[in-house]
This record gives C-alpha cells, sequence and structure tokens, in this order.
DNA sequence: ATAATTTAAATTGTGCACAACTTAATTGTT
DNA sequence: AACAATTAAGTTGTGCACAATTTAAATTAT
C-alpha cells in the first residue's frame, strides 16, 4: 500500500505541500516585515545570535553560500543588516543587525503568535508535531546524511 | 515557549527543512530515471491518470502554470511525455504518455521500495505521519485556502 | 449577434535551492 | 620558507515556485 506510486500515498508528497502551504500562510503575515520566509529564517538567526558568520548561518539553515550570498545582499539592501570580513581570518564574514534589523525584532515577535493563532493547536498536538517532524528528519539524516 | 522566535520551535522551520531533505533523499534514485523530484510527482499523476489535462495536473499538485508550463516543457524535450491541444475547447491542453514515459513506469515501481527501505518506517509509524501532515495541511487550508 | 466576462495557458520577473566551479586566505607539511 | 591541501565566500547555471500580466478561446449577458 505505501509502496505504490499513488501520489497522495507519497509521504514526500505530503511534506512537500504541506510545507508550500505552511510559507503560503507566513507570506501575507511576513509582508509588512518586507521579508520573504527564507529572509525571515535568516532574520531568525541574527535575532538569536548578532554577529555569526556565514558559514555558521549556513549550517543553522542547510543553506549554502550559493543560496545565502545573494539573499544576503537583498538584506543588506534593504537595510537589516550588515556584512564585515573577520580581521584575523579574511575567509569569513560575519553577519550584524542594523538599528532597523534590531528594531524589526519587536514586529516580528508578533509573528508566531499570529502563525500559531492561524494553526490553532494545543501544545500537546504543537509537541507531537515537532516530535514527529524531528524523528522523520533523523531518519532522513541517517542517509547521505548532514549533522544531526 | 511555542511562541518564541527561536528558529528550531518553529514548525515551519522543521517542515521546510524535513522537506528539502526529503527530496535530497530523492534525488539519487531520481538521477537515473533523468528526472528532478518536481518532474517526478508530474509523472506519478500521469502514470495514474494518463491524458489529464494541464489544469487538473496543477489543481493535484497545487501548482500554477507558470511552473508547469516549463516543467512540462522539459518533460517533452526529454521525451517523456507529449501534449496536445483539445479540439473541443481549444484553450486547454492535454497531457499523454509517451512510449517512453510509459516504460518508464516500471523502473519508478522500484522508488517508493527503495525510499521506505531508507526511511525504515513500520507501517503503523508510516500511517501516523500520513494522518498528522494531512492533518496540518487541513489546518493550513482554513486560511486563505485551497480545496480540503 | 455582439460585447463583456470568464477561463486556460503561456510569459515575465523575482527569489530561492543546489550543484559545480572559482578565488582568495589559511593551515599543514616537508 | 615553499608548496600542497583545506576552508570560506562568491559566482554561474539550472530548475523550481509564485505573483502578475498577456493572449486567446469559450461562455454569458444583453
Amino acid at each position: 500500500m505505501k509502496r505504490s506510486l499513488l501520489l497522495e500515498n507519497q509521504i514526500c508528497f505530503q511534506l512537500y505541500t504541506a510545507s508550500k502551504e505552511m510559507t503560503r500562510l507566513y507570506r501575507p503575515i511576513l509582508e509588512p516585515l518586507n521579508l520573504t520566509y527564507s529572509q525571515y529564517l535568516v532574520m531568525l538567526v541574527l535575532w538569536e545570535e548578532d554577529g555569526i558568520d556565514l558559514r555558521q548561518l549556513g549550517s543553522r539553515l542547510s543553506l549554502d553560500s550559493g543560496t545565502l550570498s545573494p539573499l544576503v545582499k537583498r538584506l543588506i539592501q534593504i537595510g537589516y543588516i550588515k556584512k564585515e570580513r573577520v580581521k584575523e581570518d579574511e575567509r569569513r564574514v560575519v553577519l550584524t543587525l542594523t538599528d532597523d534589523g534590531c528594531a524589526l525584532r519587536e514586529q516580528a515577535e508578533e509573528v508566531p503568535r499570529k502563525v500559531s493563532g492561524m494553526l490553532n493547536v494545543d501544545e500537546a498536538t504543537y509537541t507531537a508535531y515537532m516530535e514527529m517532524l524531528t524523528d522523520i528528519k533523523s531518519r532522513l539524516y541517517a542517509f547521505g546524511g548532514r549533522e544531526s
């Protein structure tokens, strides 16, 4: 049964559409912040850890420089972050929040509230979801795998 | 807790990375079939329902013509499908499998087997995952919503 | 029947996502 | 010290994903 070729039976397809629907839910919420979903993820990391370097950012988000370089360039243009070469190691680049980027955090605090309000899940269900996704990911990481 | 801005606590992020990891798992499996993940999804639908039109295909996959038009063009170039205007309604375009596309199905039958072998989930867990993803999606559809 | 509306695909433009490659700096080895 | 190997960003090229627009056909309303 689960091995059939029927589209709806593929867990990959359910994941794929769920993920797309999720970013669709975020789009109008993030639009007033002038952020795409991926840009929002980068900002989340920086609000947690200002002054992170690109390499670490990439490993947090599982994104490579091919994705992050242009994405970061856009965030710089918008004026939320700035980047600087590290003096001790000129290969590395460190990202820091601008005042605007820092200030944006307050508006962003509303985002998770809005989203979970829309999803309307109780704490227990939420935890179960997270555990399931973590479990799926750990099975996936077992192959060709990234870290944890 | 779940309302924090911490990256790892965002269900959206877990979904997003799980989905990316899933397509990463498929990539080497689909490569011998000369298909990308999205192209594979289109082929799944056609193996189910040969002669579907573009509009229905889009609704099955939740993809619009902006995504499907070029994607279908590539599948035609590869030689797996062909497209034809419908005589009774010249707006519509119908997709049909070529002999190669039809023959590919046999190889593709192995894909779900390989994937579930790699994921290594038992039937009950698999069902639980599917139910959870369906549930997440139904909550998501409640907003701005597409069909069920 | 003609005009207005709706519908289906295609096109254009932006922004990921990722593989493959390039460039430059650092580290390790001899 | 000199050279090889490694590492970090950036660049190039391909393929989605989606909003917005365009084109053309069909439907509906007048």
